[in-house]
DNA sequence: CCTGTAAGAGAAAACCTTTTCCCAATTAAG
DNA sequence: CTTAATTGGGAAAAGGTTTTCTCTTACAGG
């Protein structure tokens, strides 16, 4: 009878390996294949050679405990489901795995304790940096990171206005939506939102209103509820069943809500986007994809915005000083068919 | 004009700093704070205040060279929207970040060269297991990680036969379902499901035609499409405007479905659960609990496949044998209002 | 008083790589 | 032929920790 077949993990070859069999020290296996010192080329070939055919890989860790970088970086976030900071994680990760950096994922949902947890290992393990993210911009994580021995960047949330961060220009996105309702032709334009705590909501609601007075608009206070599709459908009925004149147009502060609205329309036997025009934020392509007509939305270009973030955070490991201060960076609009076509054409 | 504020970063206080300030060897400071060698208790004790003192934490990287252990693994992963990945993700990050042991997320999209490049790295920065997972069962990443040098589990999906893998029991999960409409009175129960080139789809469809001939229902053929709403409503049309007999219940592949389903019927002004009773697949609660009534439906149970998964890496590491093949984690059936209460009773 | 043992603490090697400095040998210049 | 410069390559330290081995001192037993 054959015994258990005990997985056994070969030794991984090091640069002695590699020096020994070439027959050269470490020193010049070293220089070798780093392109560095001086030696003839046939040495230096026959060492890569070598190296090659061994497979051989250098061990990060003994680099890094050298140099002092470990060519990884940390990513905090509270976002357990992961709407908003997969998509920046994505973006990070992209920018960032071509410098060969690795990312830690740590989910701290909202215990300070396992935020703690989290940034004591990583910083054991000697990160580079940290990005620190959450899935609503006016709260941050339960854990304190301005005291840290590696740069902190934020990225769709904000803390103390001395810290780096990377936002979603909410202001330009909630524009952008109101003004090509404008560009449209739609005349009365309403505006479903979230709730007044979360800080996106008075901000959107200032830029919607400002739009609407540059084109001499009538401004509608702003209807404000949860971020749910319920609450779309509950505002449809304020909006439609009063005696005041109907909204031929609804902006609405993120996708479910737009989907409320859209679904709740439809029941009234009201056309969208013939009778009334909708857009949405998030562009979360789920939904947006799934209301019919499928949504136009905002979109916050989260992954462009994990770009940066990671660009930033490893020029500021590099040793370069980054102004502190909060970058937005600019919203798109993704057109589908919820807002439609210019009314005269 | 003040100079430009340059962020310094302090040394990290290393053991020869504790030993230094305590008076003793590095050699005596490890042991005593590693609760090793002889020395009396007060010398044990002085040495551990001053390294309180002095905030001292060990650098992981100087550890892991030494141990051959990096306290860190992999997970892999081509989901990158993380509707199935994420809660994995939560579960094995839950059952190793109180072992010290952090995780690095890589999405690898659909691309080989980037899993390359990821698992490249990972190997490099010697994780000490990686963890394989997708978004679909039956597909496996774009990277062959079957001869590595470390121990490698798939979570939900599954590779060859001699791997390690979790998977969630899609038949039990069907059964679970299907089950609750007898018990629930129902007699004509359909099922609408996704394409047929996914595994799960026959799996869950064999589960759902024996449990029916198990209780002496009539079967009628599944309905295959795609994954979305939109199929969930045409679905709806087929099932609902042929002659045939109409279903009192229906069983769907995913939550997307059922969500299609659902809506479909209120708008052919049949009552859910009163005419028919809906479960979904999957349990993403933010389409179960959006859904009119809330939904009813399987839920895979991810955060524990991802804390199975977790574990056993972990003790593959510590040097344990597993046996390979494929280990099959119950699912759970969320009951929200779709599905409906006893007919009779 | 002498020897054997145990306690307390340090020296040094090991993990793996990079880099600085140094040495020997060859070549060029005078 | 001597001196200086250059070339090819190695020795060793550094990075921070753990662990084994060794050394010194004190103490108990005879």
């Amino acid at each position: 009878m054959a015994s258990e077949p005990i997985p056994v993990f070969p030794k991984p070859v090091t640069l002695r390996d590699v020096a020994a069999l070439a027959g050269v020290s470490v020193a010049t296996a070293s220089k070798a294949l780093n392109d560095q010192g001086r030696m003839t080329a046939e040495t230096r070939e026959r060492i890569r050679e070598t190296a090659r055919g061994l497979g051989f890989r250098p061990n990060s860790l003994a680099q890094s405990l050298l140099r002092r970088r470990s060519f990884t970086v940390g990513l905090l976030t509270n976002d357990t489901y992961g709407r908003f900071s997969l998509p920046l994680m994505s973006g990070i990760s992209d920018a960032l795995v071509d410098n060969g950096v690795s990312v830690f994922l740590c989910n701290v949902e909202e215990d300070p304790r396992l935020g703690q947890l989290h940034v004591e290992a990583m910083l054991d393990k000697r990160v580079d940096g940290i990005i620190a993210t959450g899935k609503r911009i006016d709260r941050h994580l339960p854990i304190d990171l301005s005291n840290l021995r590696v740069p902190v960047i934020y990225a769709f949330t904000q803390p103390d206005p001395d810290a780096i961060a990377f936002v979603a220009d909410d202001d330009g996105g909630a524009r952008l939506a109101v003004e090509h309702f404008c560009k449209l032709g739609r005349k009365r334009i309403a505006h479903v939102s979230g709730p007044a705590s979360f800080a996106v909501v008075p901000a959107r609601a200032r830029a919607y209103r400002d739009v609407l007075t540059e084109h001499g608009l009538p401004v509608t206070e702003p209807l404000l509820g949860s971020w749910s599709e319920a609450w779309g459908h509950e505002a449809v009925a304020q909006l439609f069943d009063g005696g005041n004149e109907r909204p031929d147009a609804v902006f609405c502060g993120n996708d479910q809500i737009a989907r409320g609205v859209i679904d709740a329309l439809r029941e009234r036997g009201l056309s969208v986007p013939g009778d009334v025009g909708v857009i949405g934020f998030d562009n979360w392509e789920i939904v947006a994809e799934a209301t019919r007509p499928p949504l136009t939305s905002v979109d916050m270009n989260l992954a462009a915005l994990g770009r940066e973030a990671g660009l930033t955070l490893l020029s500021l490991v590099g040793g370069t000083s980054a102004a502190p201060g909060i970058r937005k960076l600019p919203c798109r609009l993704v057109v589908r068919q919820s807002c439609g076509h210019p009314l005269d054409g």
